[in-house]
DNA sequence: CTTACTGTACCGTCTGGACGGTCTTGTCAA
DNA sequence: TTGACAAGACCGTCCAGACGGTACAGTAAG
């Protein structure tokens, strides 16, 4: 009757999430986790050796699936546009604000080092951003804002209308594009 | 002398920033705190009653001293351009990048309530620049990269050198001036 | 026999906070 | 001036509970 294997693996790690949100960041028990998840505490420990490497994998699972959806979403953008393509995905993101991710905040209190792979993706992406976009300026005002924008989705500041949000994001696929331009100045 | 040590709340705040920073947001403990401020536990409970109230406090505290350096900075600033002292106020901050206020998961870890009192700030914030801004676009451009910015340095994301940041904040100090505009899409 | 768990019992540590005591300072009547 | 007294500011200790993690016996499937 057991399906074992890898399902207990993901359905554990979607239940630290839910418990992170729900209970609060600095809440996230393993007692918690293993009832949530459906599994006894052995059982969790059995997947997740230790408190650290469940954390470690939520960061990993999490960064291995946006990494795919950010491809997959180049492949849908014109030309391939790579900037283009992280705009737009984040801007999906934004949208289904159903699970604020909370189980960062638990990460990082659990260990700020924990933050270190995103780090290095964040580092790593910025770096093919760069290769790949002619105007810097824009690139840096783009990649800021949308990095703004996961901010307030992330701290849940709600400070912008629905209509005000597809504003920007427009506004950042223009700029995204190469359409910024100095404005002349009034003499 | 009416208050012995009238200090003493203060100090205990910058402790229990200290010991944020150095031991991990997730190992904030009053014991702790008390030790680096120099104070016994029973010195800290009686300033903060209870360890949401120092939470709470600490927000407050940072909340208020960013409010009264950016009435300030925008004194100091050409024709008191609100969203130019802001920027400017905010890459000041992100260059002495000496205390990564770690504080703040602390507090998220403890209760993501402790946000709220932010929220209202940065509503209230984003509502002045509104009101003040012409140019709408722009203010979300400049704004959204801004906070982008913070949320770099918050988790210490260094992905710019030292010339692209400066880079960065003559572009953003650019749009809030209005010198620089997305070119709108041709219909 | 191995894999993948379940279930229970248990341990050592840490933490918030309650509590009672102590020292200092200010106030005010005599 | 002085002595009594109250209030303010802080100290030290103790404790109940929660948490991460261990150990281990059992079990059902392949």
């Amino acid at each position: 009757m057991k399906k074992p294997r890898a399902n207990s693996r993901d359905k554990i790690l979607a239940a630290a999430a839910d418990v992170a949100r729900e209970s609060g960041p600095g809440n996230l028990s393993l007692d918690a986790v293993a009832q949530r998840a459906g599994v006894s505490k052995g059982g969790l420990l059995y997947n997740f050796p230790t408190k650290a490497k469940l954390m470690q994998a939520l960061v990993e699972h999490h960064l291995q699936e946006f990494q795919e959806a950010l491809e997959e979403a180049r492949r849908e953008c014109a030309q391939g546009n790579l900037l283009a393509a992280y705009v737009k995905l984040s801007a999906k993101k934004f949208e289904e604000d159903q699970p604020p991710s909370a189980w960062i905040f638990s990460a990082i209190a659990e260990d700020p080092d924990f933050l270190a792979p995103i780090r290095v993706f964040q580092r790593e992406l910025f770096d093919r951003l760069k290769a790949e976009t002619p105007d810097f300026k824009a690139l840096l005002l783009t990649y800021f804002a949308v990095e703004g924008m996961r901010s307030a989705s992330l701290f849940d500041f709600q400070v912008l209308s629905e209509q005000e949000r597809q504003s920007l994001v427009s506004s950042l696929l223009s700029v995204a594009k190469g359409k910024l331009a100095p404005v002349p100045e009034p003499a």
